[in-house]
DNA sequence: AATTTAATCGTACAGCGTACGAGTCAATCT
DNA sequence: AGATTGACTCGTACGCTGTACGATTAAATT
């Protein structure tokens, strides 16, 4: 009879188990384990995109059939969140010892997280279209930490964390939807030099043509830190 | 033999002719036209969200067959783009008579862009998905037409367009990934309410429960004005 | 009257996520 | 030792998707 049990709490106590039983089998056919789904799940998204992620694509690459990667995971959800999660670790430093130095804490941490997100372009996007979760909260979570031990009032925490936020998912998202197709550097360049002709503001601007990003990114950054900066605007409004 | 033409451009130059020919009928079975296509799947998508709108379910309630469809539009991704056009229009004024009334004039554009995509929540997340086409462009090269009129220098154009486009789009994004079951408002508050129990920094700045999003997103739009001010920063860096 | 064009729809197909149940193998318990 | 259990894998099957194709009809044009 033994039919699979899938409450989801039980799934994750075994992962570690199956993990350190075997790790490094030379190759052929290494076990199924939910780290092994996750990993590979992550490489297919940066190969193929988002839509390119499809459970019997995933089982085939791990060398198994379809059906088992439900016994590790409840649905095709579950793995996006797990790769999310997976890809959106920041190891940077924690608090620097003057807080003066808040904002190069909190750089550090919205760079960092861009710079994943832009290694991983289907994270920005998956990240805007799931409803918040512990994915989302574990980060505000974090950089709300980061700038009230840095100072700023609890009166303005919640303008601080969302405008930051906000803006780095959004220069990120933009970004990301640039580079859909690497494949081709300079087809891509003229494309762009082709839309910009019929938007003269934007090609004077230049804005599509020698953007530089991540200037471009931090330039906003600053302006937003300027303002937030603690003892610059006391109280609410 | 007569095989369908669809190059996408003579479909366009039909649109008028039909819409012109017979707009009301009293009910029953009004003639297909890609206006009522489009209004009907801005409905649908409004109603049941990005994954609610199938071909088929957007012929039924339009009732029509499935691939009748097909004739008015290449294929499902157009039905996405022709949408977005729909609802992303700006009719707000376009130009104080004052220069220095700019900052107004960006924040109405702002606001009304904003207010859109939240009344269409589908919208925010359709344009962090598709890759940068004219429906991004037109609302770039306005946005970029009115900071440039209120005198920001062309060097400063780039920074400021990406600055406020970035930011906008963040908030909506984030703001609209909180909406998505309105059904119950009370079970939503509650349930942010039990999320937010595991994270001190996010409940003590009260993020999730009583967040003031348009007040919010306007202070940190006003900080971004205020680095982008024309004097305030001149030349690059 | 003949022929072309615009428009609609039924059928069909490949691909998707996944429910279900049957199978294997090792550990555990009499 | 024999029986039983639980962890795990996989083949088959189902319903749903987007859409290619061809037949069909109605209107416009010649």
């Amino acid at each position: 009879m033994a039919a699979k049990r899938s409450s989801a709490q039980s799934n994750r106590s075994q992962r570690k188990n199956v993990s350190l039983q075997s790790v490094q089998e030379p190759h052929g056919d290494p076990p199924l384990s939910l780290d092994r789904i996750v990993a590979t799940a992550v490489e297919l998204l940066d190969a193929e995109g988002v839509d390119g992620l499809k459970m019997r694509r995933l089982a085939d690459r791990l060398g198994a059939g379809a059906m088992s990667l439900y016994w590790h995971v409840d649905n095709k959800e579950e793995v996006f969140d797990l790769a999310l999660d997976a890809v959106l670790e920041y190891r940077g430093p924690l608090q620097a010892d003057e807080p003066e130095d808040w904002r190069s804490d909190v750089v550090h941490l919205l760079q960092d997280w861009r710079a994943s997100m832009l290694r991983h372009p289907w994270s920005a996007s998956l990240l805007s279209r799931r409803a918040l979760g512990p994915n989302i909260l574990n980060r505000l979570e974090l950089l709300g930490k980061i700038l009230s031990r840095a100072g700023v009032a609890d009166a303005d925490l919640n303008v601080a964390i969302w405008s930051l936020w906000n803006y780095v998912m959004g220069a990120t998202i933009t970004r990301a939807s640039f580079g859909l197709s690497d494949d081709d550097q300079a087809a891509a360049q003229q494309r762009l030099t082709r839309l910009s002709e019929h938007y003269p503001t934007i090609e004077r601007s230049r804005l599509l043509l020698d953007s530089d990003w991540d200037g471009t990114f931090r330039k906003g950054l600053d302006f937003l830190l300027d303002g937030l900066s603690p003892g610059q605007n006391s109280g609410s409004r």
